[in-house]
DNA sequence: ATAGTTATTGCACCTGGTTGCAATTATAAG
DNA sequence: CTTATAATTGCAACCAGGTGCAATAACTAT
């Protein structure tokens, strides 16, 4: 995993704690908030300080191999070799819907054109109604 | 000011502390965070605690009168009168642009017909390089 | 296998923001 | 103007996340 190779890459150790670290965000398809990510860890080895996991998984996004989302409260993490995509949080529910990349396309096109700004579109997170809670009273 | 006003008309009572809070807001054409707006209350009447201006920013963000957007680490609010737009912050040099409400259609659009997510766009964040700053190296 | 270097850990403390609770205060009614 | 009552305040404690620092552990060269 190209994971644990850029901590040698860049002169930093591989601990046990970051092998675990590593290991929850690959082990799962799905997204992991930082407090599922240091429960994890510490179920495995207890004693490990969080400010240990949080150091880590910043390590881990500035070298581009982990991506972090931001909904209003909570940061989400996921492996940045699952492709990119970005997410629909229904505000009723809570479901989380993956959403195809491109539509952001015309967006970022309008601002560079318009206000000369380079907009980096990736992860983003949209909260809104799905299609579910859509047709009930609200 | 209707935000005054709102007060009465959910049966809460207008308190100095909240007229401060109020006045914070819209005395500027700026975009405040919420240490600026607790410096604005606490150097007019010291001893209000940072609790009753979160609560009460809260109370006005529910009742419409105040929107509050998210980037990364910090909040800005913002009175709702004064007309929505987005914001382009350069994640170089800080600056801020506001940006036309309606470059987000196409993606309403798009996750509607797509997806049946009917999402809410105001006072989106977007982060990226500003025009003068993509000139530069990096 | 050992010693030396240097990154990393856990700790204790800090930050912005939130919450439960007893004391206070704005408001409405008499 | 007084009283009643319910909302609000300030407090103190709490939460997630982050930081400086001394002790520790991973890697490197021998």
């Amino acid at each position: 995993m190209s994971c644990m190779v850029m901590f040698k890459e860049k002169g930093l150790k591989l601990t046990p704690q970051r092998r675990l670290i590593v290991n929850a965000i690959h082990g799962t398809e799905a997204h992991l908030t930082a407090e599922e990510i240091i429960g994890y860890v510490q179920t495995r080895m207890p004693g490990v300080n969080k400010s240990t996991v949080y150091r880590t998984l910043q390590l881990l996004e500035e070298a581009g191999c982990v991506y972090k989302s931001e909904l209003g409260d909570q940061s989400i993490y996921h492996h940045a070799e699952e492709g990119h995509h970005h997410h629909l949080v229904c505000s009723r529910c809570g479901r989380t819907v993956d959403c195809a990349e491109d539509v952001f396309l015309p967006i970022e096109r309008a601002v560079r054109d318009k206000y000369g700004f380079q907009a980096g579109f990736k992860h983003m997170v949209m909260s809104g109604l799905c299609k579910e809670c859509r047709g009930k009273a609200g």
